[in-house]
DNA sequence: CATGAATGAGTCTTCATTCAT
DNA sequence: AATGAATGAAGACTCATTCAT
């Protein structure tokens, strides 16, 4: 009983300071997908959390702590979904390839504001190693297994004249694309059919596994 | 005589004044693919060019200014690569869509430096809309033409079941997408292969027209 | 019974409330004598202590008044120490005056830390003049006792070209002098040379009173 | 002619640039006189000389560095003063040493503004290395003179008993020490009587070269 | 045209102090 | 008594912009 109680009470604090920094992290999103990078000051951050100046520097190291949990943050969110949905799919490639991308056109991966955040990090990515690395920590796993399931898809459907490396690159590289259109033309282009447009070049590519849509 | 003196000396000025434009607008690019976004200043743009301080003012109304002038260099200088290079090519359609790509992926356009200047625009194209403005002025021109060439593929290819919009669409996006992987992982893929990446996606959108490579 | 208990516990209680503020005190005078006045905050002092940021707003009144009180310490430490040594020493006058400045060079009142201490304290007296009430209500203290036997010393030897109120000066001054080079040169002088350096140049100043050593 | 203007140009420039540079240094003294070390803010600096913010920061690295600066003015406006009225005095050490010693209790030298920026230097000192650097930069060569003139001194004199290293060194505490209490007592003890105080405990050490006063 | 000193608004960060638990 | 999260004032430093020369 003591110990629950102590537990629950430890949990309670751990959570609360928890809930401040998801708390401050979402503003964090807020703030770069509303006002970019440069735009972003530790005060519109806290302004947008409702909270104080100082309570960043007691909850993150600095502004670029809190810049580095938060890319940490988005990166383990979208590496989280894409998994959960790989096991909750048919253990067939072409299934288990539709789910990563469906997950990376869902409503809360692929939404306005967090296109915009990643993009400003890419933005920065070149100048800032950790951004990569971060960022390469949970997507290099996504790498890996598009590849294994392009290759899967070549042997099975006899594709021969396709790459699996390179068709798995040509994915990766298309959501990408269609990503920075969806967020430089929100008029233009709609993340359903951004969806669409992907599925359909799958087919194309391997014709006898997906089947043209839209 | 004076007159003509007087225009030769006009002509003069107005080459230096213009010359002394570019040093900045080329200092800015090196400094925004060193330093990115946030780590460019003023300072680091006039040391870059070997200028005084006061000077980018005289040249540019201010900071944003230079900034909008330098994206228009940019997408100036890649609007008249692809037009030039289609206007050399053969007027058949896929060649036409050859030449866009292959200046794409050209030394000039597609080097590390302007890759990183890109994504540093983009990366703030949606809080600053006069970016997406001044890409779009020469960009959009791009994007008829790949549609009217796509068009004209799938008409002359009879490729019934490709919607040319979204071919088009398709095909910017593995650039852009390529581009990224370009910008984000220069160790692993290079330009060349990218490229040739790209190529092959063509081929099996349209295999009576583009064949395999690489 | 009742009651007894009740005081054992105050006074339990009292005494805690006591070692937490030496506790403190003891910190803050480390903290001040390895990184300095401005390099001293109350979390360096807390952490030094091993206890919990706002602890001390509850011991003392505010950061200034824990400065007070650790001056205090100081102050008392050295009075407590001379005058003990005076008491214990031989009641003639040369004898009195040579406790004093064994004390001034004790391993416990000439530590690097606390010489550290004061002249942190010293380098802001001009500013606070609290700091200086708080080294007066001490000090004058000694300085009245060494004039006494300066004076006493002069009547007594016959050093009639001696002002005593200037020897005591003197004396006060030299000792002031030797610990900044102590504090200063820790590595080319040491308290033992320096306590020597002091009695050779009483030997010098009061010939028939005191002999060279060293 | 041209050259003449030219070299005026660049001096006036200079002079400028100088003269704005010791304006701030001024100002650092003043400030810290006033408000010591931790009163002291780039505010308070910028304020008392009159400038803006900013200017420290193009003139000075940062604020370490205009401290530094600060303490290397001081340290050198103190070397020059005794070295050049050793220069003016006659050759003779005890001529030579009490130039040095006038000159330490010369109102320019121990103004109460100096005094109060010295110690609170030197109430830093065990914390940064660097402030200990630059004073001794300076006053190890007055060190050595000192011990070279009482050496002469001892052996001019006959003064057996004395070892010339340990005078020197008691030389130095006396001064330091009775600086102390000018800045600590400046109402009880005047810059004169300090100055005749250390000249009679030199005719105490010295009695055939120096004679009481006062 | 060009320079670079000067300005001052704005940013990150620190830190003494408060206060709910 | 004690904890540590939270506050907000204040500090150092940056930087776009202006302006006298």
């Amino acid at each position: 009983m003591k110990n629950g109680t102590q537990r629950k009470l430890d949990s309670d604090r751990t959570a609360t300071k928890e809930a401040r920094r998801q708390q401050l992290i979402n503003a964090t999103m807020v703030s770069i997908s509303k006002r970019g990078f440069s735009g972003t000051t530790m005060a519109t951050v806290t302004k947008g959390a409702s909270l104080s100046h100082g309570i960043v520097n007691f909850h993150f190291k600095n502004k670029e702590d809190l810049y580095e949990k938060t890319l940490g943050y988005l990166a383990r969110e979208h590496f989280d979904h894409w998994s959960e949905a790989m096991a909750k799919a048919d253990p067939d490639p072409s299934a288990q390839l539709a789910a990563i991308l469906e997950t990376d056109f869902e409503r809360t991966i692929c939404s306005p504001k967090k296109l915009a955040v990643w993009f400003s990090f890419w933005g920065q990515a070149k100048h800032r190693p950790t951004y990569l690395e971060i960022h390469s920590t949970y997507d290099d796993q996504r790498s890996v297994e598009i590849k294994r399931l392009c290759a899967e898809l070549v042997e099975v459907g006899g594709y021969g004249h396709i790459d699996p490396i390179e068709a798995a690159q040509n994915i990766e590289a298309i959501i990408d694309g269609l990503w920075l259109q969806l967020l430089l033309y929100p008029k233009k282009l709609k993340r359903t059919k951004a969806r669409d447009s992907c599925f359909n070049l799958l087919a194309q590519m391997f014709p006898k596994h997906f089947s043209h849509c839209g």
